[in-house]
DNA sequence: TGCATTTGATAACAAATGTTATCGTCTTCC
DNA sequence: GGAAGACGATAACATTTGTTATCAAATGCA
């Protein structure tokens, strides 16, 4: 988060480069869990190197729903707010280098740009853009085939496809990793 | 929105009363377009009375993904404010009486409010709260099954389910209207 | 009032997707 | 280097959901 206002919001480095400082910078292997679904969040974590998912519990079953990779950051923004228990898990898929933001910094920095309309309008864009994201793979769900989905992921985000277990993939997309090979299948034999 | 101010920000009555009396009340039959798909939203929607709804053409398919009812705004956010068509229709269900503000009230009030961190912690708000209401669908899309999906908006929020014809319930809920039928028919022979 | 349209239920069949089980290959870790 | 587990493909069968067609009831409208 950090960085992405740093990159976008420049006329607010000061305080980006205040923060920023105060993050701690750790490494884990694969399959490392950073917030468990029912714990509150203490942290927003930076991703320098790798890669993580967020998933939850869903009848025994692990439904993925966001990948994360290289320079973005991951919250359960919901649970680091307002101190609820977060309603998904977020773990690594490979072993990653990551930088942790403490919540306590974190509302340091609210606390003292609260008044700031040019953090608040960051802020914003921020919050608009998480909209546009759940918008859209909202959208996605209802009006594609699974097969659909699986083709625009390799056309817009190859990188996933590339990097992701296909099971993990196959619960993103919303089918079981059975019929995922189908479908790989299935596209296989068109060509 | 501007109402949905009022009620929450009281602190900045002045702006609300002097922009709420600049919008239009109009009255409306049922199945009327308030805003057609592939158009560039003109105005936001605050509904008096009766119910909308925002669908998407799918490949010939009608697709409903939100109803609005009495003193809930409705736009493409999308569209109003970055002038884009609209990926999406906004009609009504019921006859219906909306009160209009047109686009250009809205943006002399963003100009005025510019700086004032009370109106974009406000704004902020609302952001965050359609925020979790995409979030909330996205992953009852992912989780439930069509027949929970139906038991939990009859729970939930059962005014949709009284006030709005059923295929455009069943596509809501991303099944065809004769799956809903089916669906409760089960229903019905459970208890 | 009466006709046309909309709405909803149901049946029969088709297609999509899930479940379970098996197998081979590839990783990981000691 | 070898064993255990993870990963992915495939087959057989079960379940869910869609498609098309038909009919009855409710509703809107001239």
């Amino acid at each position: 988060m950090l960085f992405t206002f740093k990159n976008r919001f420049p006329n607010l480095n000061p305080y980006w480069e205040k923060y920023i400082a105060l993050q701690q910078r750790v490494e884990y292997p694969a399959k490392t869990t950073l917030l468990r679904e029912g714990k509150i969040a203490q942290n927003y974590y930076f991703i320098e190197k790798g890669c993580l998912r967020m998933w939850f519990d869903n009848q025994e079953k692990d439904t993925t729903f966001q990948f994360f990779f290289e320079n973005e950051g991951v919250s359960s923004l919901e649970s680091f707010q307002k101190n609820i228990p977060s309603a998904f898990t977020i773990e690594t898929i490979e072993p990653s280098v990551i930088q942790i933001l403490p919540k306590a910094v974190f509302n340091a920095m609210l606390k003292e740009l609260d008044q700031n309309p040019d953090f608040l309008k960051a802020l914003m864009e921020i919050s608009f853009e998480r909209q546009r994201h759940y918008m859209y793979e909202f959208l996605s769900r209802i009006r594609d085939t699974p097969i659909q989905r699986y083709v625009n992921l390799i056309k817009d985000r190859p990188h996933i496809v590339q990097r992701v277990p296909q099971h993990y993939i196959a619960s993103y997309l919303g089918v079981t990793s059975v019929h995922l090979s189908r479908i790989k299948n299935q596209l296989a034999r068109k060509k």
